[in-house]
Order: structure tokens, then sequence, then C-alpha cells
DNA sequence: TAAATTTGTATCGTGTACGATTTAATTTTG
DNA sequence: CAAAATTAAATCGTACACGATACAAATTTA
């Protein structure tokens, strides 16, 4: 049987798999000190770039919907990085604002991509070459979240 | 405050998560039919490549520790894909054999990686570009699990 | 060889992910 | 304008991930 393909080295699906982990490991120690976790860091990025703002406009910029979200965010309000305001306008819509602890966290989180970056580059892999793979993941990332919307 | 690094579009871990997640989902349709979520496929992808192995290369070939692992291949014993048995020679290892079932689902799962590929060859993405990512990405997980390993 | 260490697996607790469903508010349509 | 459809969040159930811990079997060491 013609079962090459099947082979996990063969795999383009599941090395993308195991870094995106590797690399959540990677960012462990540092999120730590800040008491975060991988995807409560993602969420501070928004909010850090775009302060109060939608639940629904974080999901979309994270590729996130609020059945992991909601929780998400409810954890990070009760360790007073954010509040939940609803709107006015639109009583169906949650607004998240940053507190002054969260909008303070910033400040420890800016040496954070140069040391990460540090790990990943090396001898092994260039600047070039991560580059090309940004480039790539983000061109999947926009055709996947396409098609799947789609359906 | 230079905080460029800080923004999402920036990131470079950041598509690689939501790409891996993407993926992931783009895999879904295919697995239902089989009755399988990712993380078990790829198990069965060692399997198919190498039966009656212990748990531990299992997880070595998966990146994955029994925590995680331990759980999944009990829910994958009770769909009665393999069995678990203790070795003889050494009682804390626990080899897994496929079941029937589980080598006959190989004949399902052979058409997979190719639609997959289609999936994700696009215009905008060319084989060549894939075949970069993927060393890249190969690379990427020797050291930082290596490293991971080492602390 | 008995004690200390290592190894292989399992369990527990917490935090994502995500399909499916629910609920309430708004918008569209007949 | 009232009924139908859409939209924004939240909730529920299941399945990973993973740090921490437990535990028994094997290996090392004193």
């Amino acid at each position: 049987m013609d079962d090459e393909q099947l082979k996990l080295n063969n795999q383009i699906c599941f090395p993308i798999y195991s870094v995106s982990r590797l690399i959540t490991k990677a960012y462990k120690p540092f999120l730590e000190e800040m008491g975060l976790t991988y995807p409560q860091y993602l969420v501070l990025l928004v909010l850090w770039e775009n302060d109060n703002i939608s639940m629904n406009k974080i999901g979309e910029k994270l590729l996130l919907n609020t059945n992991t979200l909601s929780p998400l965010v409810k954890r990070m309000e009760k360790m007073e990085l954010l509040r939940r305001k609803r709107s006015e306008k639109d009583e169906r819509s949650v607004f998240i604002q940053l507190t002054a602890k969260g909008k303070e966290l910033k400040n420890k989180a800016v040496p954070i991509p140069e040391k990460l970056l540090n790990t990943l580059l090396t001898e092994d892999v260039s600047l070039t070459e991560i580059m090309l793979l940004k480039d790539t993941l983000n061109k999947w990332s926009d055709i996947l979240s396409e098609k799947q919307n789609d359906k």
C-alpha cells in the first residue's frame, strides 16, 4: 500500500502542531513572572494595541470564539487585569477595558518578543527563514479562516 | 515606548498558534468520518508505522507527556482501536497494540494527507514554500525540544 | 544486598479549544 | 409594526495540554 504519506515525518501538519506547543512552552518562564498564560497574553497584546473593544473584535483578531474567549476573559477579570462592560448602544455587546494593573503589565512585556526571538534564532535558523515562515503562515491563516467561515 | 514588537501582526508566534488550530479544524471533516480527533489520529499514525510500542516511545515521537497521552490512549482503548498491555520484561512499561479495527482504519486514512495538502496548496502558497516551512519547523522542533529537555 | 535514585505510567487540578445550544437584544421583512 | 431572522455572549459537554504529584518497578550505588 502506498502509505508513505502517512508516515509522521512526511506530514507537514505535525511539525506545526508540535512547534506551536513548544513555543507556548518557551514563553512560559517569561509569562509566569507576570502570572499569565499564553492565550491570556494574546488577549493583552490585543488590548494594549486597542483598548476598550468588544469581545467580538478580540475574537476576530485572535480567531477565537466566545466559547473559548468568554471564560478566558472572565478569569482575567478576576485577576483584575481588565473590566467587562456591556455597551449602552447595543446591549448585546460587551466591551473590554484594561485596568491600571493590566496597562502596567505592558512594561514587563516589552522585552519578551526579543527574548523569544533569541530563543528561536540559532545557527540553523536565520532571520530570513523566519520571515519567510511568517509570510507563509499568514497567507495560510487568511486562506483557512476564510474557507472555514464560508461553510 | 518602543512597543512595535508587541503588536499582534509583528509576532511570529501568533501565526503558528492560529494556523495550528486552523489546520486541526481543516482535518476535522475527514477525521470525523473515522470518529477520531486530531491527537488520536496522530497516535494512530505512529502505530500504523510502528505497532506494539511503549507509551514512552509514542510520547517521544509526538512530544507528549503521559499526563496527556495516558487518558488519550485510554479513550482509544474504549473505542477498541488498540489494546494496552503491561510488558512482562519490564512491568513499568505499557505496550500499545492496534486491534483489527485500528489497523483497518488505516485504509480510510490513506487519502487524507493529499486532501489536506490540496486545502493548503493554493495560488498563493507553493509546494516549495511548504517544504521550506517544513524544514524550518523541523529544525525548531529539534532545537526547542532539546532545550526544554535540558532544563 | 539494602537504601537511594531513576524510570515509566497514572492521576489531579487548571486552563484552554471548540461544536452545539441557549438567551437576549437588535435588525430585517412581510 | 409584529413576526422572523440575525447577532453577541454565555453555557455545557468533551477532549486535549501540562505542571505537579504519586507510585511501583527497575537500576544504581554505597
